[in-house]
DNA sequence: ATCTATTCATAAAC
DNA sequence: TGTTTATGAATAGAT
């Protein structure tokens, strides 16, 4: 299907088997879920990329309960003959499935250990690191632990300008205060003066030539304090150059 | 495919149901075993009809082989569910797999300290320090980059606090230069009334409002200009894989 | 099982 | 990974 026949055979080319893998894989899986559903069978769809990456489809909302429905089957086949028809018989085969089971298990367990690795394949042997991988990630965190604190350095840096804007703030409203108190003692004092001059005549000059001046000044000020600690130490550039 | 369109739906003709099934079954093995081999995948199929019975198909001579490594892989992801299952007749298979299981992870945490190493060849060897290497930088390139986004988040807070502060501390100030010219005016009218008006009222009036529109607007100018490379690029978390 | 008319899946290209 | 398009495949229904 697409353009062009497809040749049975390993795809070379890596990104082009990649994308094939992955839109075959869900086309795979579509077909398993329709012979599901229409023939109203038991379906399990087990399937590893090259990388080892495993995708699965199971018609069953358990995908064990159609493996072990599998290993019955296959181990009822290969003992056909297996006409023992006693009590025990049940606890009988049971037994054997677990003995068979745990010898499975204990290959897989050498594999990890390292030994008997000859009769495993590459694919196998990635599997495995694979697992290793999860693991290192909770050492990992450890490793991590300097950038916390950096971090938790900044909320306490947060905390102090946070309560320096609200001292700030506070001053603020005192000399809001004050200055309505002020106003109203010059009222008081002149009360019977029936002109009211608006307030900012007079102050209009001062106020913009050295309030911008300082404003400029203060700005700059700050940002170079704020330049310093931006960063924890660790995280400096090397001096070099 | 073929003449109308299919409802996703169980078949109930019963002959259709199992004439399709036995067309699809056979399709869908043809496309599970072209994926297997197209794109070097390991697939494991398993078939049960309606009538219970098993087809099944596996890119490997040994079907066991998959289902092992999915029961591996399938662990490690559930990660120690809650192991009782069924009632008595699967506890010891049960049982046994969790032990297994157990000893299985046991092992890999063990390699992944650098234990029991002793078992490997040089190959598996190099194998794993390499996946050990790869996983690692992979993972503290992502977790560097949730931390500079977290640090980087900070320090625009802190810029905000910065530009706050700033502002409050302009506030204070204007008030305080206000306060000081209404109480040098409200002198002034006291002492002179009615004479000497400064020649320039007109002229302050839009000065001081230009000037501290320009003041403030520069600030803000300022705060971006340093606020867009909070990061310095060196800093920048890598672009990731 | 075989034969078509159709619908589907998908390779290639973006 | 998602979308589009051109084409080869898969297959439903009939024989």
């Amino acid at each position: 299907m697409g353009r062009g026949r497809v040749q049975l055979k390993r795809i070379e080319n890596k990104i082009n088997r990649q994308v094939t893998f992955s839109k075959r894989r869900s086309g795979l899986q579509k077909k398993a879920h329709e012979i599901s559903v229409l023939c109203d069978a038991e379906v399990a769809l087990i399937v590893f990329s090259t990388k080892g990456k495993l995708s699965h489809y199971s018609s069953d909302p358990c995908m064990e309960k159609i493996l072990e429905r599998y290993e019955r089957y296959s181990y009822a086949e290969k003992q056909l003959v297996a006409p023992d028809r006693s009590p025990t018989e049940n606890w009988t085969l049971e037994h054997a499935k677990l003995k068979a089971r745990m010898e499975v298990l204990q290959r897989n367990l050498k594999h990890y250990k390292g030994e008997d690795l000859e009769g495993l394949s590459l694919k196998e042997l990635q599997n495995v690191e694979h697992q290793l991988d999860n693991a290192l990630k909770h050492i990992r965190t450890r490793k991590n632990q300097l950038m916390y604190e950096s971090i938790s350095e900044y909320q306490k840096k947060d905390k102090k300008l946070q309560e320096q804007n609200n001292l700030l703030a506070k001053k603020i409203k005192e000399k809001e205060k004050a200055m309505l108190e002020q106003a109203r003692e010059e009222k008081d004092d002149h009360e019977h003066n029936d002109i009211l001059v608006p307030s900012n005549i007079g102050g209009s000059l001062e106020a913009s030539g050295g309030g911008g001046h300082k404003e400029g000044t203060m700005a700059q000020d700050q940002d170079q304090a704020v330049a310093s600690p931006l960063l924890p130490s660790w995280m400096l550039p090397p001096i070099s150059d």
